[in-house]
DNA sequence: ATTATATTTCGATAGTTATCGAAATGAAAT
DNA sequence: ATTTCATTTCGATAACTATCGAAATATAAT
């Protein structure tokens, strides 16, 4: 349907949502994580994620109290799939997501979230 | 720039654009034309039109009162190149992107348009 | 020049979306 | 069981978008 492939190119048109992509094919992220480096509220985050989550970009895997989203490996949908391997190269020479490339490497999720 | 590559999804984000781009696969349109395909007010085809053409994803030719749509065949974004040429294959499967190809060979504009 | 026709621009409106903070949920540790 | 912490859901709001009809523009034919 024409109103799938519509949702999955409103999935990639929000900046947020683009760097998160891009953010996950470094590494595995919590919530928190992502938070911290979009500098947006916890539940904008998460709308975030569950609008990619949905389209089948991310996954999600619940390990205790945290929620780890992880890019799909295998989409089901033949579009979602070629557009994410395409991501990263369509992005990558944008200084924003190079610098979150950056900030990524080095953030950690107990020094974030908890004490 | 991040916001550019946010502007090219969101030019695909809509299902009368998408068809629009199909549409042109097939051949070079006027508005009228798709107006009639796509039974909308001209002044909304027309801001379909631009959104594609600012975008890179199509050029116009004025011939006469005619403003002809085609896609472009040279998008100076690769990005835009890379979705442009991939549409077709992802949107074969659809009813709706199959039956305006059928309607889109009889279309004559001088039928349409003039009297 | 005037008229007719194709298209664009403008102004208004209804629907959608990104955002936030607060409240609710869920899971682990005390 | 209670508390703590990560996350989601909810409700509100401001910004954006698709749509239309009317007015403006542009081009060709009379």
């Amino acid at each position: 349907m024409l109103k799938e492939k519509v949702k999955i190119f409103k999935a990639l048109s929000d900046p947020n949502r683009l760097r998160i992509l891009d953010m996950l094919y470094g590494k595995t992220l919590c919530v928190c994580e992502i938070r911290t480096i979009l500098k947006l509220a916890t539940s904008t985050v998460s709308s975030h994620l569950s609008i990619l989550k949905e389209t089948g970009f991310i996954l999600e895997e619940k390990v205790g109290k945290w929620v780890n989203y992880k890019l799909n490996p295998q989409p089901g949908d033949h579009t979602v799939a070629n557009l994410l391997s395409n991501i990263p190269f369509w992005l990558e020479d944008d200084q924003q997501i190079k610098s979150d490339a950056t900030v990524c490497k080095t953030v950690d999720r107990n020094k974030i979230c908890c004490k």
